[in-house]
DNA sequence: TATACTGTTTATATTTATATATACAGTATA
DNA sequence: TATACTGTATATATAAATATAAACAGTATA
């Protein structure tokens, strides 16, 4: 079990903070299905290179927030979550980004307008590209 | 000189950052032009509710980068800036604010498609509410 | 049952992100 | 020149975000 899970120090957000994120988007968007065995904790710091204590961290929130259950001696398990929830937090986390890119924008001086040409060229861009982020 | 910066405690990027990125996007986009006397440490400090260290490392690093100007004992002034480099860090951060979110959206399993009718959506949205962040 | 995995707990340490406070130094102005 | 602003420097304190390490406990399996 190897997660998609790429760690950026450019970001100012805590590492277990992006790793959540990341793993919940996993969970939600359904990539990780129900039943899913995660890796380890110590896996999981060894493959990131950061402490067992924040992959456990990071873990520990997913599992207070219902994404996933943990079972001592076995292991930690993506959650049976609800359809409908799962499809909530998806649209909302995507909802969010977009949100927030278009806030700075706006805090930028962007009209609308170049707003919206800006963000068809960056989908252009990756369309031309094939259409997926790791192409 | 009342700047409009906004601090958000959801935002998991440190105060002096966020601080840091509005004030960057205030000069670049010419809303405050060169030899604007901004607010001092202490005023900005009362104003945000934080203390004079964390407004005075966000001005620290805003000098470091060529945005502002400090006088001991008159102030701290908008930077005179080629307008090429203005234009240039304006783009730049604006489109990595949209790469970021569509990376999110990727990351969630949207297509292109559906993360074109989400922006769109939201642009709509703001359009109907008269075309400001704030409005 | 030995072993090799799982997660749990505890303790200690470092760095970063703050906060509070005090003293110092330059500038403007009444 | 007194005062009231500026920024600067230094010291101390706290909480958060890590890192390292060691010991403990449950589970699977050869």
């Amino acid at each position: 079990m190897k997660l998609p899970i790429q760690l950026s120090k450019e970001n100012p957000a805590p590492i277990y903070h992006q790793i959540e994120e990341q793993m919940k988007a996993l969970i939600a968007s359904g990539q990780l299905p129900a039943g899913t065995l995660l890796p380890s904790i110590r896996s999981l710091s060894k493959e990131l290179e950061v402490s067992v204590i924040t992959t456990r961290r990071a873990y520990q929130n997913l599992e207070y927030e219902g994404f996933i259950r943990t079972i001592q001696g076995k292991g930690t398990f993506v959650a049976e979550i609800d359809a409908s929830l799962k499809k909530e937090v998806k649209v909302s986390a995507v909802k969010q980004a977009i949100e927030k890119a278009v806030e700075t924008a706006i805090r930028h001086d962007y009209t609308l307008e170049e707003i919206e040409k800006m963000f068809l060229d960056v989908l252009n861009g990756l369309k031309a590209k094939g259409g997926k982020a790791d192409e």
